[in-house]
DNA sequence: CCCCCCCC
């Protein structure tokens, strides 16, 4: 070929996207096409042209700017994370190739969806985290928010121009159902055993609940699948960054959490997170919510075994806790009926999260069970 | 996409 270092140096800003072979390939096709009417330094540009080299850098947006209407934006993000690419079958029958990877700027952060060769690029190890990139592609709606796909005819491909990461971080008490891209620190509260589960399809998921707080209150956490895993890493008192999170109300008793799933990141932190448990007056207690409070241990019982009707057997204490408000009856269910054994009356005690209800003579009464914590001082 | 709120 003629001009070879102009071809080089046009080659240079789609290098990332397109082996330098199938360039040439292409820049030839395109000359062919052109039935000799431009030339190879041409048809090299329009080639750079097609994969989106020319937009990049054009109209370029910040991540906070993209919405649903964006329509094709061009915009430099720095990788956050990259996830492994699958492949899937289209109903035509050919096999087609998705990965995703989130990218943030000084204003936020957005998923982007690689398609077929794109999705390669993730594979081949060409996609690295603190990675900056010039992105072309086109905004969607997606179920965690939006998100830029990028197709063969869009471009993806490293960056002079370096952008920063700033987080936009997320209050835990601001959190609501719907919500995406949340990024927040959080200070491990309390953790649960990883659960195994059957969906639906007949394939197995497994699942895990950690609670964590921040300055502002605290949320529940449910860590899917490989993310499960995660929980084995980290121990109360610890700080976990959660990035690319989002809100779910769950569906059994209503209270938003936030979801980890294969597109959110999750990973422990240096950083130093305030948390202080707010404890209610015993006075103010209604039913139908959790509770944490604190006060003085003023009645024991002794611990029942019993049956359920489904055949199960379990144990139940009851205790009756004080504080200068009021006094109240709790429920210790399953091994929190052990507790009776570490306690006396007059005994300093912190219920945290206990479920409030109308219990024996309608009168409202705690239910500390697998959620709650016990703390004898 | 998964899970309690049960006893007397």
């Amino acid at each position: 070929m003629e001009n070879m270092d102009e071809i080089n140096s046009i080659y240079e800003k789609v290098s990332k996207v397109i082996s330098r072979d199938e360039y040439i390939e292409r820049v030839n096709e395109k000359v062919e096409q052109m039935s000799g009417l431009c030339d190879e330094k041409t048809a090299a540009m329009l080639v750079a042209h097609d994969l989106g080299a020319s937009d990049a850098g054009q109209n370029t947006v910040k991540i906070a700017e993209i919405t649903p209407d964006s329509g094709i934006v061009n915009f430099i993000g720095k990788v956050i994370s990259v996830f492994d690419s699958r492949e899937f079958k289209r109903n035509d029958g050919t096999t087609g190739k998705v990965g995703n990877i989130v990218v943030g700027d000084e204003t936020g952060t957005i998923r982007l969806t690689l398609w077929d060769d794109r999705a390669e690029l993730i594979n081949s190890g060409n996609i690295e985290i603190g990675q900056c990139l010039k992105i072309s592609g086109y905004v969607k709606e997606g179920y965690t928010g939006l998100e830029v796909n990028i197709g063969d005819n869009n471009m993806i491909s490293e960056s002079d121009e370096m952008v920063d990461i700033k987080l936009s971080s997320t209050s835990i008490s601001d959190i609501k159902d719907g919500m995406g891209d949340i990024n927040l620190y959080g200070k491990v509260l309390d953790k649960w055993d990883i659960r195994e589960f059957n969906r639906r399809d007949g394939s197995k998921g497994r699942v895990c609940n950690i609670l964590i707080g921040d300055s502002s209150g605290k949320i529940r956490l449910t860590l899917w699948d490989e993310k499960a895993d995660f929980a084995e890493k980290i121990k109360a008192g610890d700080t976990v960054e959660i990035i690319n999170g989002y809100a779910r109300e769950n569906n059994f008793n209503q209270e938003v959490e936030i979801q980890i799933g294969s597109y959110g990141l999750i990973k422990k932190s240096d950083r130093n997170v305030e948390f202080r448990e707010s404890f209610t007056p015993i006075a103010d207690i209604v039913a139908g919510d959790l509770f944490s409070i604190k006060g003085h241990v003023s009645g024991i019982d002794e611990i029942k075994e019993f049956s359920r009707q489904d055949g199960t057997q379990d144990m139940v204490a009851n205790i009756y806790v004080s504080d200068e408000t009021g006094r109240i009856r709790l429920a210790l269910w399953g091994e929190h009926a052990n507790t009776v054994n570490d306690i006396d009356i007059d005994s300093r005690i912190e219920v945290i999260d206990a479920y409030s209800k109308y219990g024996l003579k309608d009168e409202i009464e705690l239910n500390v069970g697998n959620r709650s914590k016990i703390i004898v001082m």
